[in-house]
DNA sequence: CTGAAAGCGCTAACAC
DNA sequence: GTGTTAGCGCTTTCAG
């Protein structure tokens, strides 16, 4: 730590200005000074000062990642996706937790960073619309999610609400007359966030195919992980309220619903037909197979790490850009009529 | 960006280094002197710049996990762990994806992060006993995983092979005698990772119970993903190999193999008995609910970020402190007779 | 209780 | 091709 570039300039016997060069590959330098330089900082395992060059240069590189948390399969793989992207630009992602947790989501995006960030990807799950508008954000910031405002502030769009109407054409395309809704939120302001937009979608698609939506079967389930798929599931079955389908506002609902109809003696997708959203690897893993729906995560990724870049290097806009990401109903076991593979499935002791 | 303590030092009246006292919790301000300073703050809408303050002292704050990735449950809840822990002690967590590649896990742990960190926690996947030996770290470290050297490193180790060894005691109390092992890595240097130690301790306890070892049940499967644990009992069954039970290296190859198993036919507990290890929250939530090692991973992270911590405050120990986590096998259906649950189980469609 | 000066390590601008 | 100068914004002395 106490060695610093002018150490490695003495040895080298060059100035501190040619390391620096050297360091960040200015083309005009006579190979062996570039030669000795490289030697000098090997051998006395040189490391250059970040916070240093980060002070000079204004910025520090560094782009964060504001989402609820990594366990949920969903946001894992969106971490995952983003790191590549960002890496691919010499950007490094900082992930904030924000644990589901309003006044976090807020103080974060607001400017209350740990370190110094250059800009914000922000995937919000309990600001609604009102608290966005009147939010000062800090750095310039791309929000995940159904469009909400113009301004200094680009938009990646995910098709929640399309996506959701899918899903349940797909249902009542097999048959399904009584759909429940796992995942709804009752939070002010939920209207504006996933939530609402994938009820939005729900109700849309009930309205346009003339299906009644029965509002017992409007499950309201805050956080969005098995367990809570599961005993929303648990409740319908116990308060003996009819059902042949369910839309789950994301896959892990959808497994903890799909977990408590087997256990509970309910065949799938015979009886009862489940859809998720957000097709994670463990959609195609479960048993039965889920159906759910693709939301274009890797695209949304890409396109918000690029809008970023963008504007972090001042090439953006002046107004907000907004991006469209494609969805897709990827149709599994859970969904489809029994065949040859699921009376096979059938005999099972 | 523009604003800088000066400035909120002129408007507040005061100096720079008082605007800093009053950031930085320095007691002895006037009342009035503060309300000021916050005030100038709030209306200019300062932000103190992070890289100046850590070039000052020679810190960052930063401590890097290095994982080989975040959507495997395991590194998922690990990671909210740290970062749990390290928030407590004002330290911010940045995640480095190994994605599984050596090369990446040897040039972080050597030095080579994006940001200056104080310190980092490194979970090895690929590096040996070899490996780590040979390794410069160049800055306080912290290595997860069984023990594997002494110095200025500290050590949480994890009951790997104590573990693996209690999951086959589990099945062979259970009537298991053709025990299949999923996860087995047959790279250089293999033997002192996470699956060497797993297979150790698988072998341990067949040794010590008398069981004998059938080596076309160790089934080699780098990677640790649903998948994999599915692709495994594809083989076997396809292959025709008998077995009665099988110790999967992780929760993910677990809940693949009882996928396949259901899917095939094949009853569970009945016929084959499956134990996975982490005790991942979806090991509950799975049909059936599969029995697992519990690793201590909430005290694994606590612990590293204290030891860390310590380290980076200069009051670690000179030699290479070691913590053992403790372990326990958590039963569950993926290993229980057949009882009236189960009975109404089997009577699905 | 508050202010003035010095410097953390690096690099942009310019000189040579 | 390479060296010199200056300053990024903050905080640690040490006065006052």
């Amino acid at each position: 730590m106490a060695v610093r570039m002018s150490d490695v300039a003495q040895r080298a016997g060059v100035s501190a200005k040619t390391v620096s060069n050297v360091l960040n590959g200015y083309p005009h330098i006579r190979a062996e000074t570039r030669t000795r330089v490289l030697e000098a900082i090997d051998t006395l395992g040189y490391h250059v000062n970040v916070s240093a060059r980060n002070l000079r240069a204004g910025r520090t590189g560094i782009i964060s990642l504001v989402i609820p948390e990594v366990t949920e399969p969903y946001f894992g793989e969106l971490t995952e996706s983003v790191m590549a992207a960002a890496e691919t630009r010499g950007l490094t992602v900082l992930i904030e937790l924000t644990r589901h947790v309003m006044d976090r989501e807020i103080a974060i995006v607001s400017g209350n960073h740990p370190q110094g960030v250059d800009g914000v990807i922000f995937a919000p799950t309990m600001c609604g619309e009102q608290e966005l508008r009147s939010l000062t954000f800090s750095a310039p910031t791309v929000v995940l999610g159904e469009r909400m405002f113009s301004g200094p502030v680009d938009n990646v769009v995910m098709p929640n609400r399309a996506g959701a109407a899918d899903a349940v054409r797909h249902l009542v395309s097999r048959g399904c007359r009584r759909i429940g809704a796992v995942g709804v939120h009752r939070h002010r302001g939920a209207g504006a966030v996933t939530a609402g937009l994938r009820l939005q979608g729900f109700l849309d698609a009930h309205e346009a195919l003339g299906v009644p939506v029965h509002d017992e079967l409007l499950l309201t389930t805050h956080v969005w992980r098995r367990a809570n798929g599961s005993t929303a599931v648990r409740q319908l079955l116990d308060a003996g309220t009819p059902f042949d389908g369910l839309f789950c506002f994301n896959d892990s609902l959808a497994l903890g619903a799909l977990h408590e109809l087997v256990v509970s003696g309910v065949p799938v997708p015979e009886q009862v037909k489940v859809v998720g959203f957000d097709d994670t690897d463990e959609a195609a893993y479960s048993t039965p197979a889920l159906t759910s729906v693709s939301a274009g995560r890797e695209e949304i990724a890409q396109q918000a790490v690029a809008l970023l870049h963008r504007r972090i290097s001042g090439d953006g806009d002046t107004d907000g850009v907004e991006v469209v990401a494609d969805h897709q109903v990827i149709g599994r076991r859970s969904t489809e009529a029994v065949d040859a593979t699921a009376a096979g499935q059938d005999e099972l002791g």
